[in-house]
DNA sequence: GTCTATAGCGCGATAGAC
DNA sequence: GTCTATCGCGCTATAGAC
């Protein structure tokens, strides 16, 4: 029996700190913004050890959303799953985004919405890969804006779906005209006005 | 007296045709996804031409937010001094952004939008720019929004000039999460139900 | 699995002829 | 004002030693 783990486990570690830092270094400059080399600065490795993990920078773009949409759903679905009513719910929600543009080094936007920018020069897969994570959101969304509309804490005009995906679209352009000025505190000031309206 | 002109005239076509080019693939792949190379072959002229009239990348991209949001405010504008009621207004507004959206070849992004994403790449100069326009489109839109709720025609609750700042969020992002996917309709779609929630 | 070294190309920018 | 030619550098990606 090894003692700790025998062959493809140590790369592991490697992977997931490319992953990492690749992460981070988009959310602030954009994948048109960084290269190998700015990722292996920041992990401590050359270039060419990337391109082992990860062949392309498609390829690694690719894993990257895969990997940030699997992690933000799931926070996503823990708090539809909740037994809170939907405005906690929402302000829940919300918090993921702002917790982003709070994140260090300086003010990360959602990776899919800087993507989203980009998506022009993305990969076809890259692309669709974006774009169920919008529907994904918007879904969930517009779950928890109709289950509160029937319990009556949440009040609205129009399809809850319509309304999610609205919700969704002003967070992803908060965070990004947010960052430009007065950073987390406004983008809080805004979407509080917004979890106003909602509400009533 | 010269028939037509005579000295620095002839470079305004060329330095204009430039920054047409230089607008809509920047709006379409962002300024990091683009060289002087994409310019010039969508000019009809050479590389080194380009650096006549702009000297370098920074210069181009900050010349080219002024002309931006001197055009944009000035319609903006147009719109404010209109004698149409405030729904009419806003929805005008939002036909600025959705006109943009449909512009021909493909889906662009508005120019502001694109760069609020680029942020942390660009010039200092290039930065304060980009923060003047979305201040100055916010302090618009609340102009709207207030005189609105002033006549009767809308129906919100909070300050209108942090409703303008989320209408404004809103709007850059719809964009960008339009294009991702059903492009000027779900914009549209999505910009009614706005509407419908600011008018009661 | 990580390294050095390098291929092959595109970048922003400049020099200098016309 | 536009061109050709080129510099110096950074990029993605690969080959091959260890």
């Amino acid at each position: 029996m090894p003692r700790k783990a025998a062959r493809p486990t140590a790369s592991k570690d490697t992977q997931t700190a490319i992953l990492d830092a690749a992460e981070e270094l988009i959310q602030t400059h954009g994948s048109n913004g960084i290269s190998y080399a700015t990722i292996s600065e920041r992990v401590g490795i050359r270039k060419a050890s990337i391109h082992h993990h990860f062949p392309t920078k498609d390829k690694l773009v690719e894993e990257l959303v895969r990997r940030y949409a699997r992690d933000f759903l799931t926070n996503v679905d823990l708090i539809v799953g909740s037994r809170r009513k939907a405005p906690a719910k929402l302000r829940a929600y919300i918090q993921l985004f702002e917790s982003t543009l709070e994140a260090a080094p300086g003010r990360r936007l959602c990776l899919c919405g800087m993507l989203g920018a980009e998506r022009e020069n993305l990969s076809p897969q890259a692309a669709t890969l974006l774009k169920r994570f919008y529907r994904d959101n918007e879904h969930r969304l517009g779950q928890i804006l109709e289950a509160g509309r029937k319990e009556g804490t949440l009040e609205f005009a129009g399809d809850p779906r319509t309304v999610g995906m609205s919700l969704f679209s002003f967070l992803e352009g908060a965070m990004i005209v947010a960052r430009a000025d007065r950073g987390s505190r406004q983008f809080r000031q805004l979407s509080d006005g917004v979890m106003g309206l909602l509400a009533g």
